[in-house]
DNA sequence: GTGATTATTTATCATTTGTTAAAGGAATTC
DNA sequence: GAATTCCTTTAACAAATGATAAATAATCAC
């Protein structure tokens, strides 16, 4: 569990104790490429941690698959919009390449919120964080071409070499054959 | 201020000493059309409540105004990824029609969390549901033609009427003159 | 009110991205 | 290793949006 405390180690020091409480919700969960980590329709009751692997999440509009986010190695993932609204999810969580995780028992965290104000203040801190994130993504769609958005994640991190383009071009919000075209150019 | 209170009442119900202590930190504002509320360069202190009026935040890229979001009578409206990080906000919050406001100090808020658990968990409460709607709004934008997400924006609030359509363009995404071009076939 | 400024629309052409269909490659199954 | 399936590219045309310029319309300052 160390890479998982490292992780948290980066928002908030946190006591020996609090550490302990943690790491009883935490289980370790070994899963192969191209299988399901969470499936659609329901509720959201785990946050994950990426000890190494990728995952993705997704959902269907109007039929065709598109994925919401990637996760890499060191990254938590979680489909927040049911985490925190208690609805079910309309996505699921894939592995793209096998991989090593962490799973946090959501239900029972939220619980420990009373008890150790420490560990809500380390996931608000973690969730605000994800929050500017997803901020400053909504400007890069918006003021950024399809080019210039594909040449940015290939830039993020070199492992985006290893996920299908199909999945690529979703994330980016267009078309394979559109991404297929940049590709093209930009070689 | 019971506006104020009645909004933090959908996210917790609150003791009254912890109202009294998140009382002590807001003041009311009135400020009118077209007026600076926050400016550029500076660190964000403050997060705001609209009791009425109409406010945006904007920024310039490459020289260009973009709105990144409004905010209307019974909402929050801070610049998030100031507020967060602790780092100069490169936005601004402009009003737009004149405004009654109550400011919170952010600084004194988050000292309060220490003292008043309750306090960070209602703040905690209102920026994940916040998070929430950031990550459906990308959504809107990456699936949804121009023409949709500006049909949408007028069924959510009928005081968009009122705000110049140069910042609808940019916050939509899209050129004024497409926007124009939009409106002419929608009509 | 009048003139000046700002906001909005319209028109034209260029560019980007979508759609559909077909073909070539790569990976998987039996 | 042959057949099948899935992934990726290419091509041709359609649709949406951008860029620029000019014409109206609305608003503001005096």
């Amino acid at each position: 569990m160390t890479e998982l405390f490292d992780y948290f180690d980066k928002f908030l020091k946190l006591s020996d104790n609090t550490k302990k409480a943690l790491a009883e919700l935490c289980s370790n969960v070994t899963i192969k490429k191209n299988d399901t980590l969470q499936p659609f329709g329901h509720t959201c009751k785990t946050i994950y941690f990426l000890k190494s692997g990728i995952a993705r999440i997704y959902y269907y509009k109007d039929g065709t698959d598109i994925t919401e986010c990637f996760a890499f190695e060191g990254n938590i993932i979680a489909r927040v919009e049911s985490l925190f609204t208690g609805k079910p999810s309309q996505k699921a969580i894939q592995i793209l390449e096998n991989a090593e995780i962490i799973a946090i028992n959501a239900t029972q965290l939220f619980k420990l919120y009373d008890t150790y104000p420490q560990i809500e203040r380390l996931f608000r801190l973690i969730f605000e964080s994800a929050y500017v994130d997803t901020l400053n993504r909504i400007e890069g769609i918006q003021f950024h071409s399809a080019e210039e958005r594909y040449l940015d994640l290939l830039k993020r991190t070199e492992i985006v070499q290893k996920i299908p383009l199909k999945h690529i071009a979703s994330y980016l919000g267009i078309t394979q054959v559109s991404l297929s075209r940049i590709r093209a150019t930009v070689k």
